[in-house]
DNA sequence: AAATGACAACTACAAATGTAGTGACACGGC
DNA sequence: GCCGTGTCACTACATTTGTAGTTGTCATTT
């Protein structure tokens, strides 16, 4: 399994359209991309070719003969890296405080302590 | 308050070591980083002049006429603001899937589960 | 006084990021 | 056969980041 590469802020909303659905055209990640960052097609190709550099995406032709880009990373390996560089660089590596700091400062219901504090039961007994 | 400025990764390092202890000379943080980071005094001296005109420190005169610095915001401040972007970042701006991904992803102790369901609990009780 | 050594203020410079613009080519219509 | 459109491959360019080097000043030390 590739290594996950490092991904910038906007590259990642590229992979995330990846992730979400592909293989897709560069016009078409434009066009997905397009409600929230509104990106003129350059850039989002430009971005494409960064992430195909770094090997978080891989090309493909379609049916028509033109390149579609798609995912050459799990999703979940880049977010575990994210993570994991993250909690280093704010809280030192430790989890800990990590996990303390967001269940003190996100409101969250009833419905999901109960979930949250089932995993964390689960994180004991494997 | 000051809002938290945006501080990059080894800025950080920086700041870290005047939240520790401040307020410090240059050299007294350069020698701070010395067993972590092994960078040559210019190198902090350039990391602390961004970070004075970013806003995240100021200076003010030691006894003998140096220059010191001193955080201008506070490690809670900017460790909310960063983790505010991370979250948002990577995990759509939701606490639960974030605190599911850690609690899944960290080896804890027993203590250490039973202290976070506790928080937990409290998050829901206020 | 000349050398040394801290401190400050500038300057340097490459890589990464954000955000495009340009020029060339190819296919499908008219 | 020319023309617009989509695609591609390049190029562009300002900022931010990482990591210093250079120059000038002062105070202290031989």
């Amino acid at each position: 399994m590739p290594n996950a590469p490092d991904i910038a802020e906007s590259e990642w909303s590229v992979m995330e359209a990846l992730w979400e659905s592909s293989p897709q055209t560069a016009s078409e990640v434009t066009k997905a991309l397009r409600p929230t960052m509104n990106w003129a097609e350059n850039t989002v190709r430009t971005l494409l070719t960064r992430l195909v550099e770094k090997g978080a995406l891989k090309t493909a032709e379609n049916a028509s003969g033109t390149r579609t880009f798609l995912p050459a990373v799990k999703r979940e390996a880049c977010v575990r890296a994210e993570s994991e560089s993250f909690m280093q660089r704010i809280f030192g590596g430790a989890a800990k405080p990590l996990l303390v700091h967001f269940a003190q400062n996100s409101k969250l219901t009833a419905e999901e302590v109960k979930e949250l504090k089932k995993l964390l039961d689960q994180s004991l007994n494997p």
